[in-house]
DNA sequence: TCTCTGAGAATCTGGGGTGT
DNA sequence: ACACCCCAGATTCTCAGAGA
């Protein structure tokens, strides 16, 4: 069975038995370009980006472990790979394909993605997300967590909150955002998102349980 | 036997530096 | 500003070994 089917089935059996409705936004591929790279070229263009373009920039911004050198973009797509600096050089790179669940643009096509997927054969890690139309009440998220709130590099202070250590075992990190306020949607509208690592694809396990009852702690 | 992965060598490339 | 060169950075080639 083709790996986004699986991943999609396993979310909505979730939904469908806990009522809720969680989706999956982001989906990064650690993986060895070496012998993966024809099969990419055959998807289309990839355009090498610009050292200085603003799009490698958030790319950097959102990996902070690994240094990136070089980034790719499959066409107009919001579907990229960057190579990491690890030894032997250049060899390993890692797949983003992002914007999966948003309002206000289309997302990539899921043809393509499961293309990408496909020649992949595995997935690092997932972002889980749920958007939910009230403000998530924050004090309540600092008693029990540490909450940090993001600061852009020119000092102003957002509305996104990150918990960085949630206790959860295969959750890194959750994202609290005002998705309404920042996709100009004029409706509330707040995100939920959670940085889940698959250790094995092929026995797949995803924390949505725990995820569900640290949002629920907010309402 | 076939497919996949890893390491080293060979080759190519883009962007910084230099000269005009 | 522009053309040219250089070379570290990046990619591709080739072969060998592992696993199915």
């Amino acid at each position: 069975m083709e790996i986004l089917q699986e991943l999609e089935e396993f979310i909505s059996e979730f939904n469908n038995n806990n009522d809720v409705d969680f989706s999956i936004d982001s989906i990064r591929v650690e993986f060895s370009k070496q012998h993966k790279k024809k099969e990419l070229d055959e998807l289309g263009q990839w355009k090498k980006l610009k050292k200085n373009s603003n799009i490698l920039f958030k790319l950097k911004k959102r990996l902070i472990y690994d240094e990136i050198t070089t980034a790719y973009q499959l066409e107009k797509h919001n579907i990229y790979y960057y190579n990491m600096q690890d030894a032997p050089k250049y060899r390993k790179a890692i797949m983003v394909i992002f914007g999966l669940k948003q309002y206000h643009q289309e997302p990539p096509p899921r043809t393509l993605v499961s293309q990408v997927l496909n020649i992949m054969k595995d997935v690092t890690n997932l972002d889980v997300c749920l958007d939910v139309p009230y403000q998530p009440r924050l004090e309540k998220f600092k008693k029990r967590y540490i909450l940090d709130q993001y600061i852009t590099p020119k000092g102003v202070k957002t509305q996104t909150h990150y918990i960085n250590n949630p206790h959860i075992m295969g959750i890194e990190k959750v994202t609290i955002y005002n998705k309404g306020f920042k996709n100009s949607l004029n409706r509330i509208l707040w995100r939920f998102e959670a940085k889940m690592l698959i250790h094995n694809i092929k026995a797949l396990a995803l924390p949505l349980y725990e995820f569900k009852q640290l949002i629920e702690k907010g309402r």
